[in-house]
DNA sequence: TTTGCAATGTGTAGATTTTACGCATTATAC
DNA sequence: GTATAATGCGTAAAATCTACACATTGCAAA
C-alpha cells in the first residue's frame, strides 16, 4: 500500500434516512490511559482518513465509504475544503493526533464529502471502533471541527435537495410518495400539503409509477414508484429561477 | 514571513465584467532557456500560490487578490478542491514546477476560489509577470489543469447567479437595469425580455433607485440603481424551488 | 361478518406569477 | 428641428401555485 499524505485528509458526512429521521454516521473516538485505565477521550467523529499518495480525493472518499458499507456506487459529492489554522485544536484533538500520528504536528487540511444512503437496508461496520447512526436532531459531542463540517454538509444537502433529484438516494429503490414527502419535510424542516406535493411529483416524468403496492402496512397500501436517472437526464431542462 | 506549505495551494478565478463581456484574469507563464534564449514555455495560468503555514485558505485567497488588485473586501468564495493525481502532469507543467520549486515533486492539491470584480475601474498589476483580462469566450492556452478549474468556477458562478444576488459584485456601485440585464445574459448565455426583466428587478426591494441618471451616453440616459446588501439580508425569505 | 381506523387518492376554484407584446418618451447628433 | 436609439410603462392571456373536502381501500378489532 502506498504511503499516506500526512497533512491532507478526506472526511465523509454519511447521511442516512430511515423513513422517519435524517441520520448521520459517526465513529467513536475513545482513548484510555493504558496504565490507569482512565478514559481520556470518549466522543464521536465523522468518518475520515488521510489520502494516499496514489489516490484522488474522490477515490479516497469512495474507499472510506466502501470500507464502512461494503458498497460501491453510492452517491458521493465533495462539498467544501476545510483548512482553517485552528480547525483541530482542542486538547482532546491534540491528544488523539499524538496517539495516532506520533509526532506529526502540522496542520491537517481536510476535504469534505457528503454521501447519501438508505439506512434501512445498509449495515455499517468497522473493524475495531464503534460506529453508529445518530439522528441529526440529537447528536453526541463531536471531536475536531466536525460539528462545523457537519453543519456545512447539511446546508449543502438542503440546498441541493431543492434543485436536483438527490433525495431518491436516501430512499430504497421502490418508495411511496408519502415517504418521499416525509424525506423532504424532515430534511428541509418544512410541511407540504399532501395533495399539492403529490401533484408536483406526479408531473416529474422521471418518477415512474409501478404496478405494485406497499406491503405489510396496516392501512390502505400506497403505490410504489421508482426514480429513473436516465429519464431525468433526458428530460431535464435548464431551469432559471433568478430568485436572488 | 512564514514558510509555505509545499503541497497545498490556492487558485483564484478572478472574474470581471466590462459591461460587455465576462472576463477572467490570467497570468503569463513564460520560461526561456537562459543559454539559448529559446522560449520553453509561454502560456497562461490562473492566479494562485501556495498557502503559508500560518494562513487559512480564505486568508490565502484574499492575499492573492489583494496583491493583484490592491483591494480588500472583494467577493471571494471557495468553490472546489482539486486533488486529482495527474492534475499537473504536462511536460510544461513539470518543467515549470522544477524551475519554481526546485526538486519538490509531490502532488500539489489546490483549493479553488472565485472572485467577482468590476473590471472597468480596477487596475490589476503584478510585479514581474504579465497579467491580463481575457474574455471567457476567447481564452489562450492554459497551463496545469486550469482550463478544468475555470470551467468548474464558471459552473458555480452561473448556478449561484441564479439564486443569489452576486451579480452586483461585477458591476460598479451605480448601474442601470440594462447593464444588469446584459450581465445576466452574458454570464448565463440567455436572452431576456427587456420589460419583464425590468419588472422582475423592480420588485426586488434591495435594488434601490437613485435620483440620478446615466451621463455621457448618446441616447436617453437611464436611471441609476444601487444594490443594498443590508436590505437583501433583511427581506430575503427562504425560497423553495423543488425543481429537481 | 361487520365496522372503525388510518392512510391513500382525486378535483376544483381562486390567487399569484410568468410570458408576450405595443407604444409613448427623452437626450443626443446631424 | 428632425432622426436616432435607447429608456420606461401597461395590459391581456397563459401557466403555476395554493388552499381545501370528500371518497376509497385494505387491515384489524369487535
Amino acid at each position: 500500500m502506498a504511503k499516506i499524505i500526512p497533512n491532507i485528509s478526506v472526511d465523509c458526512v454519511i447521511f442516512g434516512f430511515d423513513f422517519n429521521q435524517l441520520n448521520v454516521l459517526l465513529v467513536e473516538r475513545k482513548l484510555e490511559d493504558e496504565a490507569s485505565g482512565k478514559v481520556l477521550i470518549d466522543d464521536w467523529t465523522l468518518t475520515g482518513y488521510h489520502i494516499f499518495e496514489d489516490e484522488d480525493f474522490d477515490t479516497a472518499a469512495a474507499r472510506i465509504l466502501k470500507g464502512l458499507s461494503g458498497l460501491d456506487n453510492i452517491y458521493l459529492e465533495q462539498f467544501y475544503a476545510f483548512g482553517a489554522i485552528r480547525r483541530v485544536n482542542g486538547p482532546k484533538d491534540n491528544l488523539w493526533l499524538e496517539h495516532q500520528l506520533e509526532g506529526f504536528s502540522q496542520r491537517i487540511v481536510t476535504v469534505g464529502y457528503f454521501s447519501l444512503i438508505d439506512n434501512t437496508t445498509v449495515t455499517i461496520t468497522h473493524n475495531d471502533r464503534n460506529v453508529n447512526w445518530f439522528p441529526i436532531t440529537d447528536l453526541p459531542e463531536l471531536g475536531f471541527d466536525h460539528a462545523y463540517i457537519l453543519e456545512k454538509a447539511l446546508e449543502k444537502l438542503r440546498s441541493k435537495l431543492r434543485s436536483e433529484p438527490i433525495g431518491f438516494e436516501l430512499l430504497p429503490e421502490k418508495f411511496t410518495i408519502s415517504q418521499l414527502q416525509r424525506l423532504y419535510e424532515v430534511v428541509l424542516g418544512t410541511k407540504f400539503d399532501r395533495r399539492n406535493f403529490r401533484k408536483k411529483v406526479m408531473q416529474m416524468k422521471y418518477v415512474i409509477p409501478l404496478d405494485e403496492k406497499q406491503k405489510g402496512v396496516k392501512h390502505k397500501p400506497a403505490q410504489l414508484f421508482i426514480f429513473s436517472k436516465e429519464v431525468y437526464e433526458k428530460t431535464k431542462t435548464e431551469r432559471f429561477d433568478f430568485s436572488i
